[in-house]
DNA sequence: CTGAAAGCGCTTACAG
DNA sequence: CTGAAAGCGCTTACAG
């Protein structure tokens, strides 16, 4: 590999000339950019990007961590990372942590060995040690796209979260439901926690008793959905509706029904989060709640962007959600409606 | 930051031995060790990766690059890939080419500029200027995960899918089509070229005439099947089969045939390919070729890994697939039948 | 506008 | 078992 020695010697000039003959031209005289330009595509020079960021102390690269790389999810989250990041001359580099918040560490590691100059994280499972020092303040450059409670303020941009899984759930109940069951995530991660809050509060502000039996926990994945559905569906008492905090899981649910001959949404409402392309796609197409992918990986770049330009950002992003409504929810039987008194 | 500096002053030793003591402590005597140790926790030292690099020549770090990350079809090859090489001491790096064939050289230069020892691309679109120098020798260490010709043997894994799509096509003439169309990818991708030529030559062989107007390029996604399955179904002389080159373009079809009050499989059959896990949630459920992305990942990493270890690797593995039959694909009504002698 | 020199933080022959 | 010294390839004050 060639290096700056062997254009300098090539070019018959110094090696710092090279160096800003390459990085900045202006400051050279033409003929000797002229002659560096030559000499380097003559031994097809390439900067060797490690001595770089070493020197420099900034590797222009930041890492994206993914809880997990098989929701379709975070494609659109990326993308809108993306755009801004190589606008301002960032790489970008993606961890997934199949969602072991174990497998978190190493990505964050990086900005340790600098190989990163700063961390995105699209998990919100995320030990308090990792972005915490022992003085108790945030130690590295880091926003967290999901909620994040914590007594420092680290940098987040999420949705409502307790509002969204509200906005559901009121849905339902203003068409008449009341047996309302839901499949969430892990209560540990605190987006998951704040959506089961809203359902509940809602569900009592109504005076609808909340059996925690209907509320259920998994992975939200398409099987999740399927096993969870088909336990819930065999219910004496089976809901009539089930709210599902991903659409993937509401997808599973949407197939337990169909081979279990209850006819969605007749019969059974179904929704689900997240508002993903198939949610169009499925039968009956998914009546979900919309999240601005795009844009909560814009504004966490944004976000991530002023912090590593030495500015103090905002703390906290709120992002709007949207209730989508097609065909997987309707009023349910008239024998199990409940009159509401509005 | 604590550098090996810190800590060798601290424990009375040079920073040679920091370094032996931390990366080979059975070099060092214990009592050595242990000092090195303490006052490494003390000073919170964490190697600088970059500097460990450029001393090194060697980054442990590989690039996967993705065509894009949208599709889902990718996370299980990464999985894969991970399984493998994190067991290898390598750290993953994810480059999302979004489509975009211009967009790969970014990822590329990554080994140049030795941030990465090796590039794994999943994407077979792959310019060759990219991978051969101008003495037509191989110039980075590099698998790439697809089909690939060349007069110089870039290592390969791939299905063969000249001889998938001849599977789905055979499957369908056998009960009896002879009406079918096929939506693929950009024929300038050797991938669906090799599976258009498998198609077109089964027609050939059973002596059914090809209509080029039949056979229809695009990205392969939901939204493109959906959009070139209303431009079959609305020919004159429409398909009774459509074959996708992807699950997500099959889904697209799938849809458009419900709002055209076109019943699958009985009036129309679609297969797709990939099976993704959706293949199994959609309806009705997808007959589609299985492609083992897993193992994908898991060979292409193995072959990546020989290269690194500076041994001539096969310079071809190819993995087989397998037709998956569900409910999508039916004999087509009789009317429509092609009668042929076994 | 240009060059000599220092230094980013590490590792590793080499010598003892 | 340990240390002094060189060097990976770059960039940047500093001096001219």
């Amino acid at each position: 590999m060639a290096t700056v020695k062997d254009v300098a010697r090539l070019a018959g000039v110094s090696t710092a000339t090279v160096s800003r003959a390459l990085a900045n031209p202006e400051v050279v005289s033409p003929v000797t950019r002229r002659k560096v330009e030559k000499a380097a595509a003559e031994v097809g020079y390439s900067p060797n990007g490690l001595a770089r960021s070493l020197r420099k102390s900034e590797s222009k690269t930041i890492v994206v961590v993914l809880p997990n790389i098989d929701s379709t999810f975070f494609s659109d989250v990326v993308h809108g990372i993306e755009a801004l990041a190589h606008k301002h001359g960032y790489k970008l580099l993606i961890g997934d942590a199949g969602n072991e918040s174990s497998r978190l560490g190493s990505y964050f590691e990086l900005f340790e060995s600098k190989q990163v100059d700063g961390v995105l994280s699209l998990s919100s499972d995320v030990p308090e040690s990792m972005i915490i020092n022992s003085a108790g303040e945030i130690k590295l450059p880091i926003v967290i796209a999901g909620e994040y409670f914590s007594d420092i303020p680290v940098p987040t941009v999420h949705i409502d979260n307790h509002y969204s899984a509200k906005k559901g759930v009121e849905y339902l109940i203003m068409m008449g439901h009341y047996k309302i069951a839901c499949i969430t995530g892990k209560r540990s991660n605190p987006i998951y926690n704040a959506r089961v809050n809203g359902h509940t509060e809602t569900m009592k502000k109504w005076k609808i008793p909340v059996t925690e039996d209907r509320i259920l926990e998994c992975d939200l994945s398409y099987i999740a959905g399927y096993n969870l559905g088909k336990q819930l569906l065999s219910l004496d008492n089976k809901p009539s509706a089930i709210v599902c905090h991903s659409d993937e899981a509401a997808i599973g649910v949407l197939k337990i029904a169909r081979e279990m001959n209850i006819p969605v949404p007749s019969e059974l409402s179904v929704i689900g989060f997240d508002n993903l392309a198939l949610s169009e796609y499925c039968v009956p197409e998914l009546t979900t709640i919309h999240q601005p992918r795009q844009l909560i990986g814009e504004t966490s770049m944004k976000l991530l962007l002023e912090i590593l330009a030495g500015k103090k950002p905002n703390p906290e992003m709120t992002l709007p959600t949207q209730l989508i409504v097609r065909e997987s929810a309707c009023p349910p039987p008239v024998d199990q409606r409940l009159q509401v008194d509005l």
